[in-house]
DNA sequence: AGCCTTTGACCAGCG
DNA sequence: TCGCTGGTCAAAGGC
């Protein structure tokens, strides 16, 4: 279809497949490898700064303006869990799903993240001594899965994003200057540690609506490959959703960026927390992002194991004309 | 009634 | 040119 042509921007997500749900970075160039880098994965598996402030800090100090897919200056990671954010404390629940989502070359948290998760989540308050939930974890420790260049190409677009628990991604890709200097960094031993992995427990819809068109089997996957499409009228985003072999989500690739805003009512009405939605999505809107889940709460389940993303990469790529980086 | 998923077929790109 | 594979379409059926 001529969509390519107006598809611009591709993101990719991709699964790595962990028991558990887990956010994955993969060892990439300065994109990727900023966002490993900055999830423990640099140097292995060191995750100093506390999760919230750690990510805080990635915005607030290295990004004081977030910059939404629109390039439209928003506001801090900070502001955005304190304010924009709707973060209901123990109400949870998925509500805040796709708060992040929306993406962009900054930060994206596809669906299924809330804020409330993010907060709760072991991942950015693991259990003081647990290893239990480990959330970040270099990718060799969760499993021994195979590098998959494929998903992370040398060329990656400027910008990229970590998904959380398969829903959830954190679009560093601004990140990609500082980290690529310490990438650069010899001491820094990002070699092989491709993937850094981060459970979350909650998965999250990223607040758009889509919708499947079509399925293919994969040759040497179990699992067939899915495709959906923005429900939105004229809006040409469309995800492809890869499986492993066991079933898990490997890989969600997002092609287009949102020429709308994130809906305001979910389709289906029903359980969708599109105000949380909404409200997020504000400052994620255009991008995409992540897209998963579709919509009824309801039907989490079928759909769910879009959601329940093990573990995840992210990958964003856009087409040379997009990249105005 | 509207929207979604499923599924087989069609088409294009590539080796 | 042929076969393979990926991506999309569209009808049918379900919720």
């Amino acid at each position: 279809m001529a969509v390519e042509d107006d598809v611009s921007l591709i993101r990719t997500t991709t699964l790595v497949a962990p028991t558990r749900p887990t956010i994955t970075v993969p060892h990439r160039p300065p994109a990727i490898e900023t966002a490993a880098y900055f999830f423990g994965g640099g140097d292995g598996l060191s995750l100093s700064p506390g999760p919230l402030s750690f990510v805080s800090s990635l915005f607030v100090d290295n990004f004081p303006d977030v910059l939404t897919p629109d390039n439209q200056r928003t506001t801090s990671f900070t502001q955005l869990l304190n304010g924009t954010m709707s973060v209901s404390p123990g109400g949870g629940g998925r509500s805040t799903a796709g708060m992040f989502a929306g993406g962009g070359p900054m930060f994206t948290i596809p669906s299924g993240f809330s804020p409330s998760s993010l907060l709760t989540s072991p991942m950015f308050f693991p259990p003081q001594s647990s290893a239990h939930t480990g959330f970040i974890q270099p990718r060799q420790q969760s499993q021994p899965q195979p590098q998959r260049p494929d998903t992370f190409p040398h060329h990656m677009p400027p910008s990229t994003s970590v998904a959380v628990h398969g829903r959830q991604s954190l679009d560093v890709s601004q990140v990609d200057q500082r980290a690529r200097n310490h990438y650069n960094n010899p001491g820094n031993n990002n070699n092989n540690r491709s993937y850094n992995v981060v459970n979350v427990d909650k998965p999250a819809d990223d607040g758009y609506n889509w919708r499947k068109y079509g399925q293919k089997p994969i040759k040497g996957c179990e699992y067939p490959r899915s495709y959906y499409k923005c429900t939105h009228v004229n809006c040409p985003v469309k995800k492809k959703v890869e499986r492993s072999s066991d079933g898990q989500i490997t890989q969600i690739i997002y092609k287009g960026q949102h020429d709308h805003e994130r809906p305001q009512n979910r389709r289906g009405g029903g359980g969708r927390d599109s105000t949380e939605v909404g409200g997020a999505g504000q400052m994620m809107e255009s991008s995409d992002d992540s897209g998963y889940r579709k919509d009824h709460d309801d039907d989490d389940d079928d759909d769910e194991d879009d959601e329940d993303l093990p573990a995840s990469k992210i990958r964003y790529s856009r087409s040379a004309s997009d990249y105005h980086t």
